[in-house]
DNA sequence: AGCTCTTATGAATCATTGA
DNA sequence: GTCAATGATTCATAAGAGC
């Protein structure tokens, strides 16, 4: 069945689909069978405040994702993976418990839960509760079909530890010329040693020193630094998750794309992409905004 | 009846009591109900190997955990606050789900479930595998009996300049430092470094805490404070709760206290503590070690 | 003292082997 | 099949030696 799917239709990439993703992802001429290597997404969160835009009750959150689930879990690639970056909301002086009930729900409906991924958001919103503190740090939650996937660790290697960096934090760039051009200096000769260090894995705790939003101002797809938060995740989320488990050319989706940053990062990275999302303004400004960077529609 | 405990019992802190803590928490003349201002532990971690020291199946982990979590329940104050140091196992590719079973048992408990802080370790266990990155980071959780507890925020803005000097009235610094280091052992001397680093490097330290404390995310990396049994957490670690949620003089327990850091850091912090450990070896180390800084067991 | 370098070792996980 | 034990892999620290 899979198999037959996958030769009848070519999945069309580069553009938005405007509509309801649990509506829409079931459509298999747009969204055909083990057709995609990676999806990443960050849906809209539950809130009691059923005005707020895409917004659904948190005691009902589950159920409505669970069939937009269902067909994540056709389309992907059987060695693909599904990274869902959430983070519930406290509310009446408690967290949500629908984002770890999501989790059981997705593992009992075939998915392998693979990492639970912390982006730790150093720049997050200010404010002070009399009960927490900021929330600075969010889940991507990694699944998978198969137990075994496919996986680039070499992709997002860092170069150093953090002990050397922190070291050296203090240095302006002048002294770290100079102590690097000195000959016989300790320190310089401590440098090349650093310098040459192979380079190292990360760990599962995600952090950005700069994190680039794409703004959702309608008429302008701006990316900005750090200024405007209103975007979901920056452009460093899905660019990492990109470099891990995808390689160039591979298909990404997003299925609640927003503003559009998967679609930015997937066109920087060299990784065709498909989108939905519900809001018509999003959709066209997207849409129009990538066909001016591409040149042509793919 | 509550009332009832309170007037016919005290609590006597300064003391690790050995044995089971599921049979030993029910003991009201030792842990009277509503006598405790913060219970903070790292309980045993669910694992399929029968044979290791208090390892819980994982299938087995929630309904193990119940019945303790009904006791300190109990004994908890009703403006106090339970902080549960854990992370799931990845096992089979898979991360358990015990963990997330066990938040919600537990609210089904009567716990409120108000925060789950990220404690981001940096130098964790190192490791590669195929399938994910080593795990950097533990779950905190934070929960309370009632809406409105026992908060202080400002007390973990201010640097942790000279408490050490301070708590040990009848004793100078040098003269505690001399003495933990003439016990046996390697644990006083970890202690008296630990002590003397927070008073040789305090800028660094502040630095360090006012960019990271304001939020919900808590970088420490893990110390050994013992050759022979590691600690599960740094001193850093109940420290920064102790400051959080209680003042000085206020009881702690920590029902899985293990190596002692629990005790260790609230005899630095003029907390009182009490605790339970199974394992005879940890309790009569820890026991001795308390007696010796302390001088006149309280 | 201060620093540099070496060495040991952890609440780990997975693939493999054997019972 | 399921379960248990072993080896390979990896890096941030502490501790100690040497200059």
């Amino acid at each position: 069945m899979a198999k037959k799917d996958v030769r009848k239709y070519k999945i069309k990439t580069g553009v938005v689909h405007q509509g309801n993703a649990a509506i829409l992802l079931k459509n298999k001429s747009k969204f055909p069978d083990e057709s995609v290597d990676l999806i990443i997404t960050s849906p809209p969160y539950a809130d009691k405040r059923k005005k707020f835009y895409g917004s659904v009750h948190p005691s009902e959150y589950v159920d409505w994702f669970l069939p937009i689930g269902k067909e994540l879990l056709r389309i992907l690639k059987p060695n693909g993976s599904f990274v869902l970056n959430i983070k519930e909301h406290a509310r009446n002086g408690e967290r949500e418990t629908y984002v770890i009930e999501l989790i059981l729900a997705l593992k009992k409906q075939g998915w392998f839960w693979v990492e639970e991924y912390c982006w730790y958001k150093k720049n997050s919103y200010p404010g002070k509760w009399p009960n927490r503190f900021r929330d600075s740090w969010e889940r991507c939650l990694h699944f998978t079909k198969e137990r075994s996937f496919k996986m680039y660790q070499n992709a997002v290697k860092v170069p150093i530890g953090d002990w050397a960096s922190k070291r050296f934090k203090s240095m302006s760039e002048k002294d770290f010329n100079r102590h690097i051009s000195s000959t016989n200096g300790t320190l310089g000769r401590n440098v090349s040693n650093w310098l040459n260090r192979k380079k190292v894995y990360p760990h599962n705790v995600v952090v950005f020193e700069e994190e680039h939003y794409v703004s959702n101002v309608l008429e302008f797809a701006t990316v900005c630094t750090n200024k405007n938060h209103s975007a979901v995740f920056p452009l460093e989320l899905p660019t990492w998750f990109f470099k891990l488990f995808t390689r160039k050319g591979d298909v990404v989706l997003d299925p609640f794309i927003g503003s559009g940053t998967t679609a930015y990062a997937a066109l920087a990275m060299g990784r065709r992409f498909i989108g939905v999302e519900l809001n018509e303004e999003y959709v066209n400004q997207v849409n129009k905004q990538i066909e001016l960077m591409s040149g042509v529609p793919n």
